[in-house]
DNA sequence: ATTACATCTTGCAAAATGCAAGCTAATTTA
DNA sequence: TAAATTAGCTTGCATTTTGCAAGATGTAAT
């Protein structure tokens, strides 16, 4: 796993949450999890943003070692591995939803999450809790 | 300025704000003027995060291309400039505001705005239309 | 005219990202 | 049971972004 720099810890909030998931692609894995329900390797490789694969286990990688996601042997496939959040990441909810909010307001084209925005807009805490539920 | 690589027009809300603030400087930017009050280049430069002065003003620019940010000359001091958020970079407001409330939640060393912290966490609402108003 | 201040620019090194190919283990098919 | 397939990676190398140090430009004070 690519050596994460992390020439933040300036006990600042905002650069601690940065250091974790500031990055071109951590939040379109969480993305992926908390919104549509994706759980293996191969299912976040599906993402229309194309992430390279690489770049998908190290960052698999770094969700694990900091704890936002846990990974265990899919049971029913035992080739494949599930990953899930925790609590930790779990918590990451709301800034997701900020950020959908944001752009829903700013970008005349977010038309992918229409149905999530109309939903967040008619009951956000209801939304949010409907995330960070496993 | 750095070709920013957008290969993220996807119409998901989530990789649309990610294509403009998801790097690992844009934010800390937006929180020095949002929460620490700053307005000019070298006031971002004494930032505790040490900013290359070339990333810094490439952010600057790209902030302002994508219309977070104004610069206009200071009228007290015709060598220098400032840089103010406008509507579409308050609005970030609440992003911020959660990754400093997740970061309290899951950093035990996010001591460096404590206050801002308490205050947040006293009054979520006001303390959001503070950070948004001029 | 000289110095200082504030904002930026440039060149090069280092790190992160992206791309293509291939490797390993578990499982299915012939 | 040997070959093919599926799922999850690993590796090497090219490209892009970031980081560092030095210097250039424009404004103002002495």
């Amino acid at each position: 796993m690519t050596k994460k720099t992390k020439i933040r810890q300036t006990g600042c909030p905002v650069a601690f949450g940065l250091d974790i998931f500031g990055d071109r692609w951590t939040l379109l894995v969480i993305r992926e999890i908390m919104l549509r329900g994706k759980r293996t390797y191969s299912e976040f490789m599906e993402m229309e943003e194309e992430i390279a694969t690489n770049i998908l286990i190290d960052r698999l990688k770094a969700l694990e070692a900091e704890g936002l996601v846990n990974k265990t042997r899919d049971p029913e496939n035992r080739r494949s591995f599930l990953y899930a959040l925790t609590k930790k990441g779990r918590d990451l909810a709301p800034i997701l939803l900020e950020i959908i909010i944001w752009s829903g307001a700013h970008d005349a084209r977010s038309f992918a999450l229409t149905d999530v925005l109309e939903k967040i807009e008619a009951d956000r805490d209801g939304f949010e809790h409907e995330l960070r539920s496993e």
